[in-house]
This record gives C-alpha cells, structure tokens and sequence, in this order.
DNA sequence: AATGAATGAGGGTTCATTCAT
DNA sequence: CATGAATGAACCCTCATTCAT
C-alpha cells in the first residue's frame, strides 16, 4: 500500500488531471451532503406540517428521514435553524413573481379569474408549508417574514394589473389595494380555512363569481 | 379531621338545620369554586394568546394565576382541557349573534359598513383568542370546532342580511354565500394578518371601500 | 367529607389555634424539605470529589441520593448551582475561625506546632471538599472564591499570631506575611499532594520540624 | 489505486532503486507524521490548559488545529491517549535534571534562593502544563505519575544539596527531606495558587525571606 | 494521510402529572 | 380547597468515535 503510494508521488500525473481528480471528488462529496441537506428539510417539511413543530421532535425527524438524531446537528445549528431552513427552501416567491410577468393588455374578467385559479393552485401545492405559515408564526420571526413576502407578492401580482386595466380606462379609477387584498384575503383564506370550515360553494366558482362581483358590483340596476 | 370532631362536640345541631347550612354553604363553596375556575381560565387565555399553548407550561400557569401548580388540577383534568375550557368560555358567538339582530330595512351601503366594523372590531376585542385560534388549530379538535361555529355566524350575519336586501330588491339576485364571505375572510384576514403584514389602507377606509366595490361594481361605466 | 369541612369552618377554632396548626404544618413540611436539600448536597458532594464534577452526570447523583432526576431541579435550578450549594454548604471557614480564637500567649513552638496540626486535621476532614477545590477551580468562580477565603483565614491564623510573638519579643520582627504562607502552604500540600505524591516523613513529624526549623533555623551556630 | 497501476506502468524501477526511494521516503513521511503529532500535542496542551480536558471537544481541537477531526484518530486512538501524550511530552523532567547539575559548593543562602527562583520560573514556563497537572488528575493515572515525577525531582533538587552542605558542615544535621519539600511545596503553591488567591509578598522576596528565614530562624535571639 | 459524513449513547434540563399532607 | 414535593418520560443537543471515500 505504501508502495504504490509512494509511486504515486515519485510519478504523479499531470497537474490538471490531479486536480481534476480532487475538485471531482469534493464535488461528489458535496453534493450528496447537499443532497442530504434537501432530503432532511423536505422531511421536516412534511412532519412540522402534519404535527406541528413543537410536536415533532428531532429523533422523529430523523427517523422519519431514515437516519441517526446526531446528523441532523451535522447540517443544522438548531431545530430552530432547522425550520428556517425548510421556510426558506420551499418560499414559492418565485413561482408567484412569474405568474405576475404572464399578465398583460386582456380583459379584466379573464385574466383575473385565471389568476385568481392559479393563486389558489399554488397555495394548495404548498399546502405543507401554508400549515407552517399559520400555526409557527409566533416563534420564529424568519415564518411571518417570509409569509409576509409572499403575501404582498401576491397582492402586487393583482394590484399592478388593476393599476394597469385603471390606465388602460376599462375600470374606474379607486383604490387599488383594497380590492387587490380583498381578493389575496379571499382566496388565501378560502384555502387555509379549508380546513377550519367547510366552504359551500366550489373554490373554482367560487373565484369567477368573487371576480364578477367586484367588477360589476351586485347592486340592481337603477332601470 | 381533628376539626371536624372538636366542632361535632362543641356545636352539635339538629339535622334539617345541619342541611340547610349544608346547602348554604355548599353554594357559597359552589361559587367561589366557580370564580377560581373562571380566574385560572381567563388567566390561561392570556398566557396561552401571548406565549403559546405548548410554550406555556402548567407552572408558569398557576404562577401567573398566584396559585400552586397542584391546584390547575383540581379544577382541569390536564393542560389540554384547560385550552379546551378557555376556548370554550371565552367563544364570542353569542355576541356575534347579537350583532345580526340589529339590522333590518336599511340601505345596503351603510348597513353592511357598519356591521363589517363591529365585527372588525369584535375580533379585536377577542385578539388573545384569535391568536389561540390561529396558533393550536392542529393539536385540539375543540379549537377548530368553535373557531369554525363563529366564522360560520360571522358569514350568515353577512349572508341573511344580504339575502334580505336581494329580496328587497336592493340587491341583485346573486350567490349570496359568496359575497358573504368575500366580506368575512377580508375582515379576518385584515385582524388576523395585521401580525403578519403591514396594511396599507387603515381598517376603516378599508372595509368601506370593500363594500362599495362589492355593491357598485369597480367596472367604468360603458356609457 | 365536606360535611365536616364545613363544620370546621362554621365552628372554627380560636384563631391562635388555627394559625399554630397551619405554622406547624408548613414547618413540618419546610423542614422536610430542608433535609432533602442538604441531603442532596452532602450526596453531590461524596459523588462530585469521587468523580469529579463533570463526570458525574445529575442522573448519577439523584440516584445515589435514591430519588428521581427530575427533583434535583426542585432544589437546585442547575447542575452549577448545586456544586454552588455544595461549597458553600461546606466550607469550612468557621471552623477555622475558631481555632483562631484559642492561641494567646503561649511558647511559639508549642502554639505553631499545635495549630498547624489542627489546621492539618481540618483538611483531613474535608477531603471531600478539598478535592472539589482542586479540581473544579476552572470553570465554576464560586469554587476559587470560597478556596480563597479559607486559604487566607488559614494564612491569617498564623500571620496574626505571628505579629504577636514579635510584639511580645519572643520573634524577630520580620515579614510575617512570608512566615505564615510557608505554613500554610505546606501544610496544604502535604495534604492534598499526599493523593499525589507519597511522603516520606510523617504529616505530624513533618509539621513539628518545620516549626522547628523556621523557628531556630537550619544555619550551624557559627561557632 | 489507479495512481499506483499508473505509475508501474509509466515508470518501472529495478528492485534497488525502489527500495532505497521507499526508504528516502518512508523517512520524509515519517518526518512529517511525527510533524504534524507533535503539533496536534501541542495545540491539545494549549487548549486543555485553557479549558480543561471535559469541557474541550475533539472537534474543537481539530479546529484548533487546523485539520479534520478525523485526522485525530490517526494520531492517537482515543481523546484520552491524546492527554497522555499531552503530558508525557511536556514533562519538563530534563530541565528540571539540568537545575540541579550546577549547584556546588557554593554558599546555601545564595544557592537556595537562586535555585527556587530558578524552580519557581520554570514552573511559570510551563503553565499550561500545571493547569493540566491540578484539573485532570482524577480520571487519566498518568497525569498524577507525571506530576509526582516532577515533583519528586524538585524536591530532590533541594534535598541533595542541603544533604551536601550539611556534610559541609554549612548547615546542621537535620531531616532535610523537611526543608527540601517546605521550599519546593511553597514554591509550587506560590505558582498555582497565584490564581485561586492573591499573594501580597512578591514571589522573588517571598523565596529570598523564605530562605532566609529557613536559615537564620525567626526566633529573637537570646543574647 | 486526510476528510467530514454518520452514528448513537448520554448529557443537562423541562414538564405534565400525581399524591401525601 | 390547596400545597408543593416527587416522579419519570421526553426533549434538544453534544460528543467521542468510526468509516467510506
């Protein structure tokens, strides 16, 4: 063994190939470590979402990710960390900001019903990390400052189409941000008190007519 | 013990009066009995909104009752009926209630802002059992179950009144359930995500603003 | 059950009574408590000189004072703090104080050699203790502090007595402060180096000639 | 392993030359092992010194190092080995030895006070040393073996040399395996109790006194 | 030789709950 | 009714050590 080993030095290869080698190898090192980092935050993801954080202790965590308590220690500071970790891997802002860039120059009705349904959709894709969002709030100030972000993500994505469709004179001029939140409420609520009360009327119908509502209002005609 | 008999030997008394006292007495126990529960639950509201159901332990509880940790047991039988018993108690819906008997035969515009106050207004006064509502939904199926009986109050306060004016023929005739709770989800949302993320519209000019959209539409007139 | 409760209360005992009864109780129940505190302590400080404190693990100490973990922390908030109470507790520095009070106007031989015997005894005593001072002096400030206020009452022991005899003319008039740490210190090692290193002459034998030899000195008379 | 099948295969050597470049090597790298040993005993001593064997990791001392913790275990086979070779190697036996070749024949006053100073400097040298030597003595045997060692040798130091100036006729025939360990004891207080207590004699009078009163005594005399 | 991922035992501590008084 | 001593399970976290690379 040292033998060879001694060869090796007395007759290394090129310089380039050495270190091709070492950066390679690294690398692969590196990335199955990054690679555990993810697979342990989007366990937790889903057990802090199903049990709660306070409920969920780091041994359930790491059996439920299939290894020892002590590793979690090894890619996270804290529980704590831990859970910011997992708020920040699965923020969806970017998902949100690229459903802003689609909307331009339509009817009002339409594109903000379709918006409107896309909005609902990624909340209930992130529904794990909406339960997060609502029941670890108090705790770990990184929850409502990432919460926060995507909301008023989502209340500009209505806002500035409504300022537009205002310039372009197909509505009135008004208050723009009351009805941008009156929608983000409406719907954020419509998926998280989904499991706090039952809805009666179907999410999708439920949108197209909070849509017409608002555009057309629900006064009778004067005649 | 020892008591007990040297009153017997001192005092004895016949037994209608020995009764009679009993049940004075009884009540008298009753009643202060009935305070200290009170006192250790509107104690527990406070702790629990402020800290967090599972960050709040029973020591900290009767600490801040002035109490000793054993008695919390002798008036619940475990921190979770504890919860159970603050959520209980301190349900707002009778007043909710109230806030529906209130108005009739008025114009739709002014009617629904004053409601859409009081109610804002109700779920500020009630913020520490907000906070339990949106903190301990997972862990105790009660929360949830009271939560879920307010909202549904809070949606049918909006709804009758409006299935009343649609009737009245001030209103157009629509799917009232939907309006109804465009209007709640706002006004809770507006309370409950006050923590989370800043407004930009004041509560007040929001919730009129709301409701002349609602009623007239934010569509320019086709002219 | 109630039935005689209430009795009591409507035929209560004069009020001296009453509060005796009550006072006796709860001294009864302070008194307990106080035995298991120092029980606790002379425990921990048996286990902490055996072990030495930071092997020793609390579950190891609660067991050897036959008694669950979770009490040690009725007693003391940390493992810090009962090593606190442990030095505190044993300190011996009243002990020291009095054979202070004993040594006037006596053959400096005599006095120095009986004093620095009993001063050798006391050590002996607290074993225990002295262990604990030599070994845990780094991280816990309260171990150095109570080592220093017996080393210095030692070192006055003989410091005072010391300015005495030069008064009285019986000794030179030298640095007494030097004369008195020699004592002292040797006098401390010869006990808690006695762990380390073996002696060859006796702790009393050896006492005696150092008394001896600073006394007449060690010089040949120069003629 | 493919380095090695490589380099055969580029660069065949004869059997001699193989075997002399595997020595050449072999003691290069054995250079460099003992190399990087010596520097993790002395990181380790550093850092054992200042925070004590428990309170101090292995990653910690890794750290300190500038290497992996797994490096450590190629080095040494446990944390507790580590010690071992911590204070196997800086036992200042030799210096210690070397104190005493050069104290001959010359007068006690000034050898005695010469050498405890001597004493008392190199015990300062190593400091870090000490505080090993007074805080891990319970649980590694080896510590304590070393300890007394060195302070067998220091006594000794003194003792030979009164052994020899009392056939000189300088000193009186007395038990001098009192005095030497009176000096060497007080020496060695006067070093590590300067941390748990201050002195108020300075030490090079505090040893300079201490001679002389060992010499001269502190009795008045008769006259 | 050197790395650092991975392990799992054990650490100090908290806490809901029980119970004798 | 009220106390607080006592329990023991569980918690988060640290650590010496091993091992594949």
């Amino acid at each position: 063994m040292t033998a060879h080993l001694t060869a090796n030095i007395i007759q290394p290869m090129n310089e380039h190939s050495v270190k091709t080698e070492k950066a390679r190898r690294s690398t692969w090192r590196d990335e199955k470590a990054e690679e555990r980092r993810l697979q342990l935050i989007d366990t937790a993801l889903e057990v802090f979402a199903r049990k709660g954080f306070d409920k969920t202790s780091v041994r359930e965590l790491a059996t439920a990710a299939g290894v020892a308590q002590g590793l979690m220690y090894h890619y996270f500071k804290s529980k704590d960390k831990l859970l910011e970790a997992v708020v920040e891997r699965h923020s969806f802002l970017p998902q949100l900001k690229s459903l802003l860039a689609t909307l331009h120059n339509e009817a009002a009705a339409k594109v903000l019903k379709a918006v409107g349904r896309q909005f609902y959709d990624l909340l209930g894709q992130k529904e794990s990390l909406m339960n997060i969002f609502f029941h670890e709030t108090q705790s770990h100030p990184i929850v409502p400052r990432i919460w926060r972000g995507i909301m008023n993500e989502g209340i500009s994505l209505f806002q500035n189409y409504l300022d537009e469709r205002v310039k372009a004179g197909e509505l009135k001029a008004h208050n723009t941000d009351v009805t941008a939140r009156m929608l983000a409420y409406a719907i954020v609520l419509l998926r998280a008190g989904g499991v706090a009360f039952h809805q009666r009327t179907r999410p999708e119908a439920f949108i197209d007519q909070m849509v017409d509502n608002i555009l057309g209002g629900i006064a009778a005609p004067v005649n």
